[in-house]
RNA sequence: GGGCGCAUAACUCAGCGGUAGAGUGCGUCCUUCACACGGACGAAGUCGCAGGUUCAAUCCCUGCUGCGCCCACCA
């Protein structure tokens, strides 16, 4: 065998494996290996065509890799779907700015070029994140990748517009709607993000009165507004009904100061709050909701005053062609002029944003496709409160049954050329509309002209997106993949889209499918800085996965997240952001793959932020490196073992009993941990039985063992160290894929083994062996070494230099397994010899000093090395505590209601404590006399 | 305006009606033949504040304070 390097290096392990199961065929689902079994199927979350790895990928793929891993693991028929969404509205963005760069617009291409284009930018540049996908260690089933504009995806998403069109569910109306001017679409209601707490200011106004009446008050009306601009669309003015300011005013017309128009007082008691601004709001039916509804309630004209980017049109007129903001300064300069500006104050308000293009949403009147909701909802409820969707953390429960009780018609129709185009087809002669499963429709439903155009927009992304967990294996065909992997045992992803998708693919797969699209939604919190702030391009706090690991300058990191400003600048905000970078010094090490998995499995899912900590990062680099040079010490000892794959038959020895059982501790926390979408707790049970319990304890033990133990004590042990180590490789292959696969294979195995960790089974609860005995037998004899090392360090003495110790303990057993194992005390102690085993007794060895540890006294002869006054204050300390401890005992059992009222294993546990806390003081106080003899 | 969540060791976070935990960091010691990306030992917390329920509260309830998020058409 050739020799292992001293120090695990990650880059030199992971790029082998992943082709290594490409070409197994490990990631497939419904092979002939899985024939017969059971199926657990996750739909991935489609990332974005337009998308690079980030962190929240990272985070979700690791997670459900994990899941699917250890479900493959246990036998399951395990397939991870995964996919590319086309994304409407951000990669028509991409494109349209690589056209604007040689000088064009979409439209100098026409629709048909310029999909085009976007296909071929498809082809070189898109779906690079599958890619990355991989490095991270996703065992999808690639070969059954699909994208959303895929031609099967795009029947799917006929069928499912036709049937809902057909059922009333999609209709066309003419609304009040959200419209992007940059990207020149309209918007659902989700896609508008709402800035809160901008400072903007309360404009104020005067309308003057027409024939207004001088005696009964002021001749012109004050309206404020935080849209000046907006006035220009202005068709009435109301007041509160019951504001006697101006009972005056009531039927009067205004005079608008640069239309020909006159605009009517209306009273509204729903739209007008007395106390707000000069309480009379001017009513802009076009451009804002609340006046909309005004507008509907009284029959007002609803005047558009807007080009769909922006720019006022021939409403405007004398400010026609300016874009809205460049309007709003000149309405208020044109105001002031006309002496009719009253003044203006600061005010915080709220600015609805486009979610792509952050432009500020203008409220435009325009025709569109809707889908009814409300019936979609109701079921969709039910099936959450009934328990056949689960929501784990339940927490979101209330979020989910929130919105789906108040839902609004979805907007799905998009001004874009990039997408599902709406298979509606409208008659050039009679003007109806002919929706169709086919290509194109050949004759007009209604008149049988020919003369048919088909509906310029396209889907909202989320519409196909909907479909995702039965479109993507074959519907609407009822194909044997259909039958077999829907519905999908979970769904993991962020919260951040319950509703964009978890919600509607649930109405979808009810409405569709009859049935739920999968058992379980799994929702992962964000991750954020180490500071707890959401990561972004203007902060500069992003975090790239793959720097993390393949190693990155911090340089480079900083001018990837903010490239426009000056190195120094960049490097300081990051470090901010990623305090424990401080002492990194120029970057990051290449930590690898499984460290990074590893550190997002040991976060809480259920933890709304996830606070990456780029110095856990490196914790579990070094838990990496642990695995490999235990790995490295057992080979030397059992490369030539012959494991059977079952754990060693009656095991004498205390030390292999005791790991067998906490082997299966381990793995049973593991997969409980996965059951219950608990990574955290599955990756520690393994972390902590590997570092603390195999290496720290267990290799540590073998030792004395493999040096100078019996041929049969060598075997045992070596059969132990063998089996437990390919078990617990095996446990963690689904959170370390790399490391695991890399070490199992220089491992001896059982003949017949897989050709791929992968590919073995996942260890249970049966692959140790449960012991009790073996278990507390253990703690007395860590305790004994714990306790003289204890000893030993606080009083300065080296571990070269060898004391006699002695154990003592009034219970026969513990006597009994304290010498059969006193080599190991001796070699973990660094002992004088094999320790000597005694009952208690008032003798002590001269300049003994006395430690308790729970059971056992362990008295150390430290006859020239010790401190009297140290060992003197130790006591105190010790005693200290033990009294305040007992204090607290005895208090609370002298307490009649809590001897009364208390679970009898609770008050019994408290008098053992007592018992044991006031031996342990007798004993400490013992030690009082050994400072003395010390002193002699 | 509604709703949700968080506040535990210097940091990042678990936990839980009955002795406060982990990792990192910190201090001391150790190059003992897997690993210094290591080992041993240790110090460190009125579990945000104020009430209440209970025999017993870090945990349950109420209020407050400070953060964070989501939803909502107040000009």
């Amino acid at each position: 065998m050739e020799e292992l390097s001293k120090a695990y290096e990650p880059a030199d392990v992971e790029p082998r494996w992943y082709k290594y199961w490409l070409d197994l065929g490990v990631f497939k689902a419904g092979t002939e290996r899985s024939a017969g079994k059971p199926t657990y199927v996750i739909p991935m979350p489609p990332p974005n065509v337009t998308g690079s790895l980030h962190m929240g990928h990272a985070l979700g793929c690791t997670f459900q890799d994990v899941l699917i891993r250890h479900k493959r693991m246990q036998g399951y028929d395990a397939l991870w779907q995964p996919g590319i969404d086309h994304a409407g509205i951000s990669t028509q963005v991409v494109v349209e700015r690589l056209l604007k760069r040689e000088g064009k617009t979409r439209h100098d291409l026409g629709r048909d070029a310029f999909i085009a284009r976007v296909w071929q930018w498809k082809e070189q540049s898109g779906g690079r994140i599958s890619q990355q996908l991989q490095i991270i260690g996703c065992s999808a089933d690639w070969e059954r990748s699909r994208f959303t504009m895929d031609p099967d995806m795009s029947a799917a998403v006929r069928e499912a517009f036709v049937r809902l069109h057909e059922d009333g569910l999609i209709y066309r109306a003419t609304r009040l709607v959200n419209w992007d001017v940059e990207s020149q679409t309209v918007l659902s209601d989700l896609e508008v993000e709402i800035e809160e707490n901008v400072q903007g200011e309360l404009y104020e106004f005067a309308y003057a009165v027409i024939d207004a009446d001088p005696t009964a008050g002021a001749a012109e009306l004050v309206v404020a507004t935080t849209r000046p601009e907006t006035m220009l669309g202005d068709t009435a003015v109301a007041v509160h009904p019951d504001d006697p300011r101006y009972t005056h005013l009531h039927g009067k017309k205004l005079k608008h100061p640069f239309v020909d128009r006159e605009v009517p007082v209306i009273t509204d008691a729903v739209l007008v709050d007395m106390a707000f601004g000069t309480g009379a709001v001017k009513v802009t039916p076009a451009h804002d909701f609340n006046d909309f509804a005004t507008g509907k309630r009284h029959g007002l004209e609803e005047l558009n005053i807007f080009n769909f980017d922006g720019t006022m049109n021939a409403q405007g007129g004398e400010f026609a062609g300016l874009e809205r903001f460049k309007a709003r300064k000149a309405v208020k300069k044109r105001l002031a002029e006309l002496g009719l500006e009253r003044g203006a104050k600061a005010h915080k308000m709220t600015l609805p944003r486009s979610q792509r293009t952050n432009s500020i949403v203008e409220p435009m009147i325009s025709t569109q496709w809707f889908m009814k909701m409300a019936p979609l909802a109701e079921p969709a409820l039910q099936a959450v409160r009934d328990g056949r969707v689960k929501i784990v953390p339940e927490e979101w429960v209330k979020t989910y049954e929130y919105w789906l009780t108040n839902i609004q018609d979805w907007c799905i129709s998009r001004q874009l050329w990039w997408g599902h185009q709406i298979p509606a087809f409208h008659c050039q002669d009679c003007a109806h509309v002919t929706v169709t499963r086919e290509d194109t429709a050949k004759a007009c439903s209604k008149c049988g002209s020919s003369k048919l155009v088909q509906d310029p927009d396209v889907l909202d992304t989320w519409f196909s997106s909907q479909l995702w967990p039965f479109a993507t294996l074959g519907w609407p065909a009822q194909t044997p993949d259909l039958a077999r992997y829907y519905p999908a045992a979970d769904m993991e992803t962020g919260y951040d889209i319950i509703f964009f998708w978890v919600a509607r693919m649930i109405m979808m797969g009810l409405y569709f499918m009859g049935d739920v699209p999968f058992k379980r939604v799994l929702l992962h919190g964000m991750v954020v800085d180490e500071t707890g702030d959401k990561m972004s391009k203007v902060k500069g706090n992003t975090l790239d996965p793959l720097d993390l690991i393949h190693g990155a300058s911090f340089e480079t990191m900083v001018q990837k997240a903010l490239p426009d400003a000056p190195v120094a600048e960049a490097l300081t905000k990051f470090k901010k952001s990623y305090p424990s970078t401080a002492q990194m010094g120029k970057g990051f090490p290449a930590y690898g793959t499984d460290a990074l998995r590893m550190t997002l499995c040991s976060y809480s899912p259920q933890a709304k932020r996830i606070a990456l900590s780029p110095a856990r990062v490196d914790g579990y680099r070094k838990f990496c490196n642990k695995v490999y040079n235990a790995t490295r010490f057992a080979l030397t000892y059992i490369k030539d073992e012959k494991p059977s794959g079952k754990p060693p038959e009656n095991p004498k020895l205390l030390l292999n009993r005791w790991l067998l059982s906490r082997l299966s501790a381990a793995v049973t926390g593991s997969t409980a941990g996965i059951d219950d979408y608990r990574l955290d707790d599955g990756a520690k049970a393994l972390y902590g039985f590997f570092w603390d319990e195999l290496c720290n304890w267990f290799v540590e033990m073998t030792k004395p063992i493999f040096t100078d133990g019996s041929p049969e004590a060598q075997a045992e042990t070596r059969a132990t160290l063998v089996h437990c180590l390919e078990v617990v490789l095996r446990a963690l292959h689904p959170y370390m894929p790399f490391i695991t696969e890399e070490l199992w294979q220089l491992l001896p195995k059982a003949v017949g083994h897989p050709a791929s960790i992968a590919l073995a089974s996942y260890p249970t609860a049966a692959d140790g062996r449960t012991d009790a005995e073996a278990e507390s037998q253990m703690g007395w004899l860590t305790a004994a070494i714990s306790g003289a090392r204890t000893v030993r360090s606080e009083h300065g003495i080296k571990f070269s230099q060898r004391v006699p110790v002695e154990l003592r303990s009034a219970d026969a057993v513990v006597r009994q397994v304290l010498s059969d194992n006193s080599p190991m005390i001796q070699f973990l102690a660094s002992t004088d010899g094999p320790p000597t085993v005694a009952e208690p007794s008032t003798q002590r060895p001269r300049g003994s000093t006395l430690n308790v540890a729970g059971d056992v006294e362990v008295l150390v002869t430290l006859k020239g090395h010790i401190d009297p006054a140290k060992e003197s204050e130790r006591i105190d300390r010790e005693v200290n505590h033990v009294v305040k401890d007992i204090e607290v005992m005895q208090k609370k059992l002298a307490n009649q209601n809590f001897v009364a009222n208390a679970p009898t294993d609770v008050l019994s546990e408290a008098r053992a404590r007592l018992d044991s806390l006031k031996q342990q003081k007798t004993r400490l106080e013992a030690g009082r006399e050994l400072v003395k003899e010390l002193s002699e």
